[in-house]
RNA sequence: AGGCCCGUAGCUCAGUUGGUUAGAGCGCUACGUUGACAUCGUAGAGGUCAGCGGUUCGAGUCCGCUCGGGCCUACCA
């Protein structure tokens, strides 16, 4: 192996003073690149190391990096550089998504400020400028992925129109075709006339409209009219109501519910659609609510789906009176024809009203649905499109969560998975675009379809070459969906990808695509691999702003991740983001929070400085064993215990990917355990004032192993300041280091450091610190003023522990001296830490403050007091509680007791 | 209309199966700088856990209702 050498500065070197996180994230983003460091080797027959998998999201390849991916990717590479630590052969596999109608919207929108249109470039020449404006793209976005230090292995990145992935997408086409699951028919779809293309439901938003409820007067034919267009005048009238009258001129009945009791008498007769005079059957349906308005309703089978349902039923025929542009066509008639459908709606109703036949209208909040990309309300239209009848896949997935073989996380997206997977519906997979997938079929000169996986398929299948593609393209979540199966090599059932990594592991992504994306990709790779996609999908929430606003451009309040990544360094960015990621709640970015998190980073950066700089000699140890072989003393066995429990419980919050906790969980070791306390205590050892037995080496070891610990949330300092770690020459004892921190082990909590009695011990210790410092405070006694501590009462093993610690007293607490026994009458009692500790100090009488402060703490111990007895007098309690908690309640009890005889005395002395 | 989530310190949020004293960060107050870090340290103040009722020996935690906020799905022509 030739490995570059690492570009960092040789160990025990100085470091600068400044923390600078631009100084050096960018070198490493290099330095892992040249490394090649996350390649992952394909292991078909799986003899290496356990397959670990992560497939990103696919981001559009013409967009920008937002804060949404930006958490994403954090935390999913948080989870491959763990996994990577953990010894996996761990994938994090990224790639594009193409993004259909996003991209060709974006490429028109620059067309057309150079005054160009599509049309006019043609579709050939249309998809060639798109795929530029691709490969433009594609670059920003991993060039801002390895901005955040993404992990990813950049040789198997995907885009979904690569060769392999069109023909993961023609393969599954045509198989589902044969299958009968994938069809072509006219029905009714949602069409966004803006976009010109059908869109799927989900694609439909619906928003609170107020629009007006018109009433419309019919008039009725008399019975037994028979001959078409015969008069209905002077008759009676029937009064329907609207929201869209403009669709009126597609209209072919009327409808009632057949229980209605005021419209049963009209069965078999006709009523007279105003304006056109069109001759309108009268249909009974089960659709209609009598209680809503007059009880009936106009039908306009092909602008309407309940409408269009009802047609069906009845067998009318329908009307187009609004077309694919939508504008009113010729069978709107003359006066209409050629007007957009809200121009129509007010001439209409001027017409109506003009007319007579406006009976009333009154203001009238409902939903509307709306074109998610577009924003126009869509028009419900009839229309020829290929369908995918989804609902046998559907019970699959449904199946998939409910017998646990895929985890949401939170579950309480359980429930909402299940309704929509119950309630699915053939979902159009065509669109009326240029960008995208082509569907694989054509049509002969008869007008016979034949899908094939490509044009010589075609032909041979429709013995003819006169064949003519269809023009429209997948919905792009087609393709997206295929993604878990399609990435790793499939339909080549023996791909080393697919063998070595499916199914995968997690998914992480935000929960506003469950249904888009999620549950496509369960679907389509359970149907064609027989197999979960991935085992567990975390869910997160939207990245909010600090007020917990949603982001928008229009709001003003967005963030740019590259910005921040400037201003805070990629790795307070990704603590800030992986911190903030409860399960089932959004994340509110709080720039002060990110701010509290660079000082993090500079914190680490500046122990790891106090540690170098006052180790000199000294080497990291090559394991716990060696270090433990030699004699420590309790603050070395105190560190090394809690950096135990901390590893175990960063790792147990990793394997549920609860990163708040694990993240938490370091920055409360890292700061306040390990700086705050156990540095303090290793500065007299360091400097030979109160030599201990190998205290560098422990500081070393406790630094190496947080940074490991560290690594998967802010790789960059990590790597940047584990590099500078002092070591063995390599050969001199067992292995080698790795070449990074992202290749060395991750600590477990299994290393057999766990000392619970020092534990005990040192939290003693620590009590009584607090108590001197809370007493100097109190009495405004300078650092310099002596005192004494006296510890009067308590487990003998404390106390003789705490007398031992002495030197950390003096050293943190300027406490002079340290005995056990009774102390002077006069000295300040205090019960902490399970002692009796009396502290003599050459001090002035207790001010007025203290009094009322010791005062209040007692009246609050006196409450606590009677609660406790309160409860171990209650029967009940002493019955039904676990003795546990009863002889928790008794020693919390003779605890209180012990601090509030203390407090009395000092409270009586002067 | 149905479903889900949330309401805890001034702010943003933790709080694992109900169990003794409800935590963190930021902010706030006071004090502190002879070399790890002022992007710091020490000591503090601050909460009737939205409200009401219930289950229980015991409720921030479980159940019901009310109020307030958010999300999802479906839809009323």
């Amino acid at each position: 192996m030739n490995a570059l050498p690492a570009p960092a500065p040789a160990a025990g070197a100085g470091m600068d003073k400044r923390f600078d996180p631009a100084s050096y994230e960018g070198k490493w983003q290099a330095w892992w690149d040249e490394q090649d460091l996350y390649h992952c080797p394909a292991d078909p027959e799986g003899e290496g190391p356990a397959p670990y998998c992560i497939l990103i999201p696919p981001p559009n390849v013409t967009g920008k990096l937002h804060m949404g991916h930006a958490l994403q990717s954090t935390l999913q590479d948080l989870v491959t550089r763990w996994r990577r630590m953990r010894g996996d052969n761990a994938l994090w596999l990224p790639g594009t998504d193409h993004a259909g109608i996003a991209t060709q919207l974006m490429v028109e929108r620059h067309l057309e400020e150079r005054g160009s249109s599509r049309l006019e470039l043609g579709r050939e020449k249309f998809v060639e400028r798109v795929w530029e404006w691709k490969r433009e793209y594609r670059a920003n976005i991993r060039g801002q992925l390895q901005r955040l230090g993404a992990s990813c292995d950049w040789s198997r990145e995907r885009f979904t129109l690569d060769d392999g992935l069109a023909r993961a997408v023609r393969t599954a086409f045509v198989s589902l075709h044969r299958e009968g699951l994938i069809y072509r028919g006219e029905h009714m779809v949602n069409w966004s006339p803006v976009l010109r293309t059908a869109v799927s439901d989900l694609e439909v938003e619906s928003r609170e409209v107020e629009g007006t409820l018109y009433r419309l007067a019919y008039p009725l034919e008399r019975e037994g009219e028979e001959e078409e267009g015969g008069a209905a005048d002077g008759g009676e009238e029937l009064v329907v109501a609207t929201t869209r009258p403009e669709t009126m001129l597609g209209d072919t009945a009327v409808a009632y519910h057949p229980d209605d009791e005021r419209y049963r008498r009209l069965a078999g007769r006709f009523a007279r659609l105003p304006i056109l005079g069109r001759r309108l059957r009268l249909v009974a349906d089960e659709h209609v609510d009598p209680e809503f308005g007059t009880g009936l309703v106009k039908v306009t089978p092909f602008h309407d789906p309940n409408d269009y349902e009802i047609g069906r039923r009845h067998d009318l025929p329908g009307v187009r009176a609004i077309g694919l542009d939508g504008r009113m066509t010729a069978e709107a008639g003359p006066d209409f024809e050629g007007l957009d459908r809200f121009e129509a709606r007010r001439r209409v109703v001027e017409r109506l009203e003009a007319e007579g036949r406006l009976v009333g209208s009154e203001r009238h909040v409902h939903s509307v649905g709306h074109s998610q990309r577009s924003g126009e309300p869509v028009e419900p239209m009839l229309s020829p499109q290929w369908f995918a009848d989804v609902s046998g896949m559907a019970k699959e997935a449904l199946a998939a969560v409910e017998d646990g073989r895929i985890e949401l996380i939170p579950s309480s997206w359980n429930k909402t998975w299940e309704h929509w997977l119950a309630n699915i519906r053939p979902w159009v997979i065509s669109r009326q675009l240029w960008w995208g997938h082509r569907i694989p079929a054509w049509y002969d000169p008869d007008g016979g379809c034949h899908v094939a996986m490509n044009r010589e398929q075609a032909e041979r299948l429709a013995g003819t070459a006169e064949l003519t593609r269809d023009p429209d393209v997948l919905d792009t979540w087609f393709s997206s969906g295929l993604w878990p199966i399609s990435t790793l090599g499939w339909p080549d059932e023996e791909a080393a990808d697919l063998r070595t990594w499916y199914p995968t592991d997690v998914l992480i992504t935000g929960s506003d695509i469950i249904f888009f994306w999620v549950a496509r990709m369960v679907m389509l790779s359970q149907h064609f691999r027989g197999e979960v996609p991935f085992r567990t999908v975390h869910l997160t929430g939207l990245v909010r702003d600090a007020d917990g606003e949603k982001m928008s451009k229009t709001k003003g309040n967005t963030l740019d991740p590259l910005e921040l990544v400037e201003e805070y360094g990629a790795d307070a960015i990704r603590f800030t983001l992986a911190v903030l990621d409860v399960p089932g709640r959004n994340i509110p970015v709080d720039l002060e929070r990110m701010a509290g998190y660079r000082a993090f980073g500079n914190k680490i950066w500046n122990a790891v400085r106090f540690a170098l700089a006052r180790t000199e000699g000294a080497i990291v140890p090559a394991s716990a064993e060696e270090l433990l072989g030699g004699d420590l003393a309790a603050p070395e066995r105190w560190i090394l215990s809690r950096l135990e429990a901390t590893a175990a419980a960063v790792d147990g919050a990793l394997e549920e990917f609860r990163f708040d906790r694990a993240c938490n969980s370091l920055y409360r070791f890292f700061w306040h355990e390990l700086c705050d306390w156990y540095i303090e205590f290793a500065k007299p050892a360091l400097s030979g004032r109160a030599a201990r037995p190998r205290t560098a080496e422990t500081l070393l070891f406790a630094i190496d192993s947080s940074l490991r610990l560290l690594h998967p949330a802010m790789p960059h300092l990590t790597e940047e300041l584990w590099q500078r770690l002092p070591r063995a020459e390599a050969g001199e004892s067992g292995e080698p280091a790795p070449r990074s921190i992202s290749l060395a082990d991750y600590p477990l909590g299994d290393g057999g450091l766990a000392a619970p009695d020092v534990e005990r011990g040192m939290d003693a210790v620590v009590a009584a610190v607090q108590a001197a410092r809370s007493l100097r405070r109190e009495r405004n006694l300078p650092a310099a003023a002596g005192m004494s501590l006296f510890v009067e009462d308590g487990e003998a093993e404390i106390v003789a522990f705490v007398v031992e610690q002495a030197p950390l007293l003096a050293a943190v607490a300027g406490v002079g001296k340290v005995a056990a026994g009774r102390g002077p009458d006069e000295a300040v009692r205090d019960r902490s830490g399970g002692l009796n500790l009396a502290f003599e100090v050459e001090a002035p009488a207790m001010s007025e403050a203290e009094k009322a402060r010791l005062a209040k703490d007692l009246r609050k111990i006196e409450a606590e007091i009677a609660g406790a007895r309160g409860r171990l007098s209650n029967p009940g309690f002493l019955e039904k509680a676990p003795p546990h908690v009863v002889e928790g309640n008794r020693a919390r009890l003779a605890e209180l007791e012990e601090r509030r005889a203390a407090m009395i005395e000092t409270l009586g002395n002067p």
